[in-house]
DNA sequence: CTGAAAGCGCTTACAG
DNA sequence: CTGAAAGCGCTTACAG
C-alpha cells in the first residue's frame, strides 16, 4: 500500500506557485514572499508533505548526514559519548550515519565504504584510523574529526583529553600519599591513548624518582582488565597502586584485587582509572578515577567538525580537554589540596 | 580542494560501454557480459568510482538504510542490542540511520523527521511507539519492527521475549527456595515490558499462594533501583527476595542493600533481574537474572524486517524468544532441577 | 520575489 | 547482453 510520494510538485500545484517556491520556502534564508510562504506551508501541511532529503542531497552533493564511527557500543565510554553526539548534532541539524567498524586498528573500509552517501564529514567515536584513511578521506574532501586518537602522520582536527595532565594528576596524588610501587594496566600498545598516558606515567614517576613498579596490557574491557590484574597481583612484589588506562579495565582490576586475591581496597591496594564512566560511581565500586569530560568532548567533536566543514582549507586543530580527578574510595589518597571541582585543581604540574 | 565526484559516466567512458552497463555491473544479479564486466570493474578500480547512494535511491525510492530508533544508548541493554543490530543490518547490506529520540512515550516525532530520507524500514531499538506513529509508518509504507514493546493497537511486527516464561522461572526458583516475601522494582508504569513483566509475577505468586510483597518503581536506571530499594527496606516488613524488572535497577538495589542498608546478599535478601547485561555477570554482583537474548533479538529483528520489506502485506507477527535464568550467586536458590542451560530449562511452567 | 529550465547521478523499461 | 532515453525529486543559476 506504498503511497506515491507527496512531492513538490504536488505542494506548488494545489499552492499555485512553482516548485521553485516550494523550494524556497523549505531553505532557510531564500528569499520568499510572506504570502507565497504561507500558502506553500499551508498546501505542504495539508498534503503532508517531507521534503525528500535524498533528492536534495544529489543537487547539492553534500547532505545533513554525519557518519558517526563506533568501534564497540558496548564499551560504556564510547555509547555514552555517542549518546552525547547524537544529541548535538541533532541540534545542529545533522543525521548520524552509523558506521560500525569491525577492526580496531582501522575504520577505514567501513568509512569509506559509507562514502557512498555524499555525508557532510565524519566523526570517529570509537575505533583507530590510519593515515591512508585520513589521506583518503581528505582526497575525497570529506571533514573528519576524531576522538581520543591523535594520528602521528596526517593533520586532522582531534578533540582529546588533555592525558598528561589527568595522568599527572592522578600519580601526584597517589605519591603524595606515600604510593610507592603503582603498577599500570594499559591497553592495545598501538593505540593513541595508551601511548599518552603510559609515556605520561612514566614521566610523572620519573620526576619523584620512581617508575612504573609493574605493567600489564589489556583491550579496555572488564574481563581483560581482571586477567591484567591477576597477573600483577599474584608476582612477588605486589604494588601498593595500580593506574589503570581506562574505567572498565579498572573495575575490572578491583574485582580481581577483592575476589580473587582478597585484597582489601584501597587499605592493601590503591586502584585509579581514567574516564569516569557512570559504573565508576556506583558503591560497588567507588573508582577513583580520571574523569574523561565526555559531554565536552561531544560538543567540541560537532563544533569542530562544523568549522572544518565551514572552512575546508582552515589549519588542523588538537583540541584538549581538560581531566579532573575524581577522589573516591577506591585509592587511599590525602585530602585534595584545593577544592577537587575548581577548574584550577585539575591542571597538572 | 573537493574533486569532482567521478561519475558511472566517467567509468562508462573509460571502459567504453554506456552507463546502463556501469549500472548493471554494480546491481547483483543484473544480465552483463563476463567481458563488459571485466571491463566496467577495471576502469571503476582505476577511476576510484563508488556509486552514489543517494542517487541510486532516488531512482528506486528506497535506499539501504534502516532507521535505527535509540533512546539512550547509555543504558547498557539498548548499546548492547545496537552493537547487535549494527552487525546484523551491515551483514544484510543495509546501513542504520541512527533517530535519537527524546520522548520515553513516543519515538514519532524524531522518526518522521528521519523520513525525510526513503529508509527501506525503520527498527525500534528503544524507546516506545504510539498507535499514531504506528499507523503514520504503515500509512507511509514504511516498513516498521519493535524490540521488546507490544503496542496495545495497531497490528505490527515485533520481537521481545516470554517475559511470562521469564518471571516464570525466577518466581518458580525463589518460592521453591522458600521465600515468602517477594518485593517488585519495576519500570515506568506506560511500558510494555513493565506490564509485562509486573502482571506475570502477580500471576506467578498467585498460583502459588503469594502476592507481591511491596513495590516501588523507577526509570530503568541504577540510580532508581537504589532508592526504589531504599524505600522497600526502609519499611518495616522486609522482603526477602527482590524481583527487579530489568539488571540496571536490580545491581543499584543490590548496592542500596548491601551498602546502605547492611544486607548480605543472598543471605539476608535475595535480588534477581531481568537482561542480563554484561555487568551481571562480573563479580562484584554476580547476579541472578532472566536472560534476555539479546543476540537472538537482533537476528530476529533484522530478519522480520527484512520479511516485512519483502511481504508488506503478510500479516504481523509477535515473536517471542525464550529467556534462561541465569543462575548466580545474588539469590539464595536451591540447585537447578534440570542442567540451566539446556534449552528445555528455560520454559516457565 | 518569481518561474522555466537545466542538471545532480543513477536506474529502468524499452527496443534491439 | 546492450544502449538511448526518460525519469526519480529536488535545487540553482538565469532572466525577469
Amino acid at each position: 500500500m506504498r503511497r506515491r510520494r507527496v512531492t513538490s510538485a504536488d505542494v506548488a500545484q494545489l499552492a499555485g506557485v512553482s516548485r521553485s517556491a516550494v523550494s524556497r520556502t523549505f531553505t532557510p534564508g531564500a528569499s520568499v514572499s510572506t504570502d507565497t510562504r504561507t500558502r506553500v506551508t499551508a498546501a505542504a501541511t495539508e498534503l503532508g508533505y517531507r521534503r525528500n532529503a535524498l533528492a536534495a542531497g544529489l543537487t547539492k552533493n553534500s547532505s545533513d548526514l554525519v557518519a558517526l564511527v563506533t568501534r564497540d557500543l558496548s564499551n560504556p565510554f564510547e555509547s555514552h559519548l555517542c549518546t552525547f553526539l547524537a544529541a548535538n548534532l541533532k541540534e545542529s541539524g545533522q543525521r548520524p550515519l552509523l558506521v560500525h567498524a569491525l577492526s580496531e586498528t582501522d575504520v577505514g573500509p567501513e568509512l569509506l565504504d559509507a562514502l557512498a552517501y555524499p555525508v557532510a564529514g565524519a566523526i570517529i567515536a570509537g575505533g583507530s584510523v590510519s593515515a591512508k584513511t585520513v589521506t583518503d578521506c581528505m582526497g575525497l574532501g570529506i571533514p573528519i574529526v576524531l576522538s581520543g586518537r591523535v594520528p602521528d602522520t596526517d593533520p586532522v582536527d582531534v578533540v582529546t583529553c588533555d592525558n598528561e595532565a589527568g595522568v599527572r594528576a592522578a600519580v601526584e596524588a597517589l605519591v603524595r600519599a606515600d604510593h610507592r610501587r603503582i603498577a599500570y594496566i594499559g591497553g592495545p600498545v598501538s593505540l593513541s591513548s595508551e601511548i599518552e598516558r603510559s609515556g605520561a606515567l612514566q614521566r610523572a614517576l620519573a620526576e619523584r624518582g620512581q617508575q612504573v613498579h609493574a605493567e600489564a596490557h589489556g583491550d579496555f574491557l572488564f574481563e581483560s582488565g581482571y586477567r591484567a590484574a591477576l597477573d600483577i597481583l599474584r608476582g612477588d612484589r605486589r604494588p601498593d597502586a595500580i593506574f589503570c588506562c581506562n574505567d572498565a579495565m579498572a573495575l575490572g582490576a578491583m574485582d580481581a584485587a577483592r575476589y580473587s586475591v582478597g585484597l582489601r581496597v584501597p587499605d592493601d591496594l590503591s586502584i585509579v582509572g581514567f574516564d569516569d564512566v557512570p559504573m565508576a560511581a556506583w558503591p560497588s565500586y567507588q573508582l577513583t578515577t580520571v574523569r574523561n569530560p565526555v559531554e565536552e568532548l561531544a560538543e567540541e567533536l560537532v563544533a569542530l567538525l562544523a568549522r572544518r566543514i565551514a572552512a575546508p582549507g582552515a589549519p588542523s586543530e588538537t583540541r584538549r580537554l581538560r581531566p579532573i580527578l575524581v577522589r573516591r574510595s577506591s585509592a587511599r589518597l590525602l585530602p585534595a589540596a584545593a577544592p577537587v571541582t575548581a577548574p584550577e585543581a585539575a591542571g597538572g604540574g
